[in-house]
DNA sequence: GCCAAGTCTGAAACTTGTTCTAGATTAGCG
DNA sequence: CGCTAATCTAGAACAAGTTTCAGACTTGGC
């Protein structure tokens, strides 16, 4: 079957392995479809990225599409996934350098965020997809928010964040999707979300306890 | 958008000249439109507040309710816009009684999520229009954040804050939007939602410099 | 090679937000 | 009152997300 339903066995929260074994060619399809949904909202953002435009660009039908996708807002927070994951490739690659926790987890997402300005209109499909995603998709945005959180504690340097330090990081992710949101509806300038970015990490510094090790911790480039 | 009268010292005075001057049953008109809108709304969220059906509610014509709100983004915004008068409204009456700004913008914003919690379809309706509104909207949508920045500033007990100050209320804002979206989509429960609200407006004692007046001791009952 | 089950296609249909049009109603004005 | 411009109404029409279905194609097992 296809990654977009699951069947329904009882409600046990397995968003993931519900990778059934794709076929060659089902996997090549699925990668046409993100493909051209990438390539959509590069061009016109949320509007541009029209279900049939999508098929037809990916050459499949369109109850194909809607076979591996369910929605418009899943293929949508699909293609997040995949951009997410790169950028979490790359950063491992190149770790950010400053010099204390906040400090990297801010360059980190700034690092996130100038990516995001290169294609501001795939910034703007992504996003509003992911906010506006309702309790259907809440696995798929689950996972990027996985994702999310994974990339700012690789930049914290921490294996094992306590509570708080894990409030501090949700909270941390409230502020980039926020702040994003206000900077692709143009009520935001470039600089503000920068300085909201910087400010929100200072809460890093609270809740980081002086013997529990702010720690380098082993290698991970 | 009569909305004539909130006072607080919004500098950047009125955004929007078209102030058409309704007539009395114009008036009524806006006035029903936004009523069908929040009732349909509380019965079942977003997707329950259709155009033709809150037309009919309100005993006007479909183009008559386009006249009035351009797009269901706009009616969705206008209502929140409403809501949160009446809350802006209800909290100078009853102010928060906390000791320190954090904990009464703390309570402040929670005393806001309860109330949600009353009408949480309502609740998603609005934020999520919020959330998804694009530039065409953005004039409206910061109205909304205006009225949430004074609210947040009120609790606070700031007449004058400084740029960090109000960096920090940014931050609550988007913590406080976002928090609420991922209470909505079934992502966080209602504790967790708690915790953020507590954890960002621990920023507020961060910003908070001794020595420039915290307006920390006047009374404020 | 052949069948059964599952998958894909093409096209039409349905839903709901949005736009358009022609005619009725209302407001403002002399 | 009577005129004119603006507004309102009913309803069709259009756009894009979603669903559905019959028939063609693949796949996996024999």
């Amino acid at each position: 079957m296809d990654r977009g339903s699951w069947n329904g066995d009882s409600m046990t929260a397995d968003a993931r392995p519900a990778a059934p074994a794709l076929t060659e060619r089902q996997e090549a399809r699925r990668r046409r479809i993100l493909h051209a949904s990438a390539q959509l909202a590069s061009r016109g953002g949320f509007e541009a990225v029209q279900m049939r435009e999508v098929a037809e660009a990916a050459g499949v039908a369109l109850g194909t599409l809607y076979r591996y996708f369910p929605s418009k807002i899943h293929l949508l927070v699909a293609t997040m996934q995949d951009q997410l994951q790169h950028l979490h490739t790359t950063l491992r690659k190149r770790p950010p350098a400053g010099e204390d926790a906040a400090q990297r987890v801010a360059e980190t997402l700034m690092r996130a965020f100038r990516a995001l300005q290169r294609e501001p209109h795939l910034a703007d499909a992504m996003v509003r997809a992911l906010t506006f995603a309702d309790r259907g998709v809440s696995p798929e945005v689950d996972t990027v928010s996985r994702l999310t959180t994974a990339i700012i504690l690789d930049a914290m340097g921490l294996e094992h964040p306590t509570p708080e330090q894990l409030s501090a990081v949700r909270v941390i992710e409230h502020t980039w999707h926020s702040a994003l949101i206000t900077w692709l509806s143009g009520r935001a300038s470039i600089a503000q979300v920068k300085i909201d970015i910087e400010t929100v990490c200072r809460l890093i510094d609270l809740t980081a306890e002086p013997g529990t090790g702010t720690a380098r911790e082993q290698d991970r480039g």
